[in-house]
DNA sequence: TACAACATTAGAGTATAGTCTATACTTGAT
DNA sequence: ATCAAGTATAGACTATACTCTAATGTTGTA
């Protein structure tokens, strides 16, 4: 598919799209049988790649982990080793953010008891 | 004390301590008895709430969004009502937080099986 | 064939959150 | 008195992650 429907069924812009892929997350395929113009074509898994980048950004992890995470699974860019020790990471860090989440709800539930009984 | 000691104690930079006291999460006083100099001074509280600052970032609060509820904490700019909204809204947020981490720890240790199993 | 819609690249612009520099004044220890 | 260390303000600079504009070329339907 062309760049505009990968960005309709994805509801990301055109614009994301390619500033994703020149970030290295996802890569479009020229044809080089079509010698009258120098479009790219994705596939149906870059929109999944899509898909991802956007649940892995709303945890917050940047362009640069996410292009980690990227490699590690789809790519051969590392070895095996290699990338089940950076999944690994990711793991360990999502685990950290986890407990930070829990602490900061603690935290702000605390401010609410304070709010109502007028202790601030 | 001033801001030389804040920022010791709470180990972020006299920079950053500024950044946020213009961004309106902090705030120091002038001594009016002290005319040879315009020094701010800051109170333990502030130490707090920069360590609140630096926990609330870590969980992707926003600046603005930290402001909120700092305001809805210690200061009287809202109504109480407003206040427990407010917080009552960052609850849900972090709730929300909580599932998606929750869902792209699945989908990472996945990741991990894909490779262990070569499917990827 | 006209032309709207779509494609590409390069580069400019925006928002957020700092981080640093320059300038100038103040304080405190020697 | 001197001078390093601290303080204030304004503004420049950086990094990240977009977001948009301009210029130019291609495709497909009327």
């Amino acid at each position: 598919m062309l760049i505009n429907e990968l960005s309709k069924i994805t509801g990301i812009s055109v614009h994301t799209i390619r500033f994703y892929e020149k970030s290295g997350l996802i890569e479009g395929k020229r044809d080089e049988n079509v010698k009258s113009n120098n479009y790219f074509h994705y596939e149906k898994e870059t929109a999944d790649k899509l898909e991802f980048i956007t649940d892995a950004k709303s945890v917050g992890f940047t362009i640069r982990e996410i292009g980690q995470i990227i490699d590690a699974w789809y790519n051969n860019k590392f070895s095996k080793e290699e990338k089940l020790e950076i999944l690994e990471q990711k793991l360990i860090s999502l685990e950290q953010k986890l407990i930070e989440i829990k602490d900061m709800k603690k935290q702000i539930s605390q401010f609410k008891k304070d709010v109502l009984n007028d202790n601030c």
